[in-house]
DNA sequence: ATGGTTTATTAAAACCATTCTAAACTATTG
DNA sequence: CAATAGTTTAGAATGGTTTTAATAAACCAT
């Protein structure tokens, strides 16, 4: 049964993160996962809830989108001021930003190399390294 | 005459920009560009302004700010929800983000070397590519 | 299962950076 | 200098996000 396994898959997510299965969060949890790598902000998600009759308050959107940021079940993307974007895909990777729309896509780690990297200075050590390549115009 | 020269600069800045040289503008003009290269905050530099005596509103340090950045004295950098630092150097170049004080600090560009990237998807083209290193832990 | 404790959810209010409004002002142009 | 076009401003509004304080759900040891 497809449809038991993606929700032990989405309760399984939440429980070995060492959160509580809550009905909300499992519910966040399975339409953030149960496609593939989605860009999505609070309210997005708030209203994707909504409209599949799941009752949250947005107030927990937000609370659970920043607790999956902490156990690493999301990352936060910043492109915009004012908004907050969460990325479902949490490996390395970039992003292209279309400045048109507001869009956020994917670019996929081994789609871009650095010849030349500085080190980090004395005392701090890298978390990551974002690439955000800005477009102009309208996607074809 | 320094003092004579710098202001020259400052008025010669915003003049060629085909902004008008009002008292506010200037003001701040001289405040983000007599130093080296800085990363403000828009209430920040409010602050340093009426520190200075130099009477303008916050309304207005935001209008010069983003009409700075339209022009391409200054670059508008996103990199914490909620806040955006307005740079001076507005030349290719990248950042360091010390996560632990929220300071930014510049990367030159020829220390960062690309060995690949992505082309532009079809219809779109590269704006800019921004590069960002997050950094953790206090630095020495 | 049950009761007690901890943790989560919620509506509503608060927050805070930023933007808007409309009136007063200032630089520019004729 | 007057007309006009652009600028500044205080204060209100906006909008995404966070907090509050009360209610509800999950957990844990019996």
């Amino acid at each position: 049964m497809e449809r038991h396994d993606l929700a032990e898959t989405s309760q399984d997510r939440v429980r070995k993160a060492g959160l509580r299965p809550t009905r909300q969060r499992l519910a966040l949890a399975r339409l953030l996962f149960a496609k593939g790598s989605r860009h999505v902000t609070a309210e997005n998600l708030h209203g994707e809830a909504l409209d599949e009759g799941v009752r949250v308050s947005l107030a927990t959107v937000y609370n659970t989108l920043h607790q999956f940021v902490r156990v690493g079940l999301l990352r936060e993307v910043m492109v915009n001021p004012g908004r907050s974007y969460f990325d479902t895909n949490t490996g390395e990777h970039h992003h292209f930003f279309h400045e048109a729309t507001g869009e956020l896509e994917d670019i996929a780690a081994e789609n871009i190399d650095f010849g030349k990297l500085p080190e980090a200075p004395a005392g701090t050590h890298i978390d990551r390294v974002d690439v955000v390549i800005r477009l102009r115009g309208h996607r074809q």
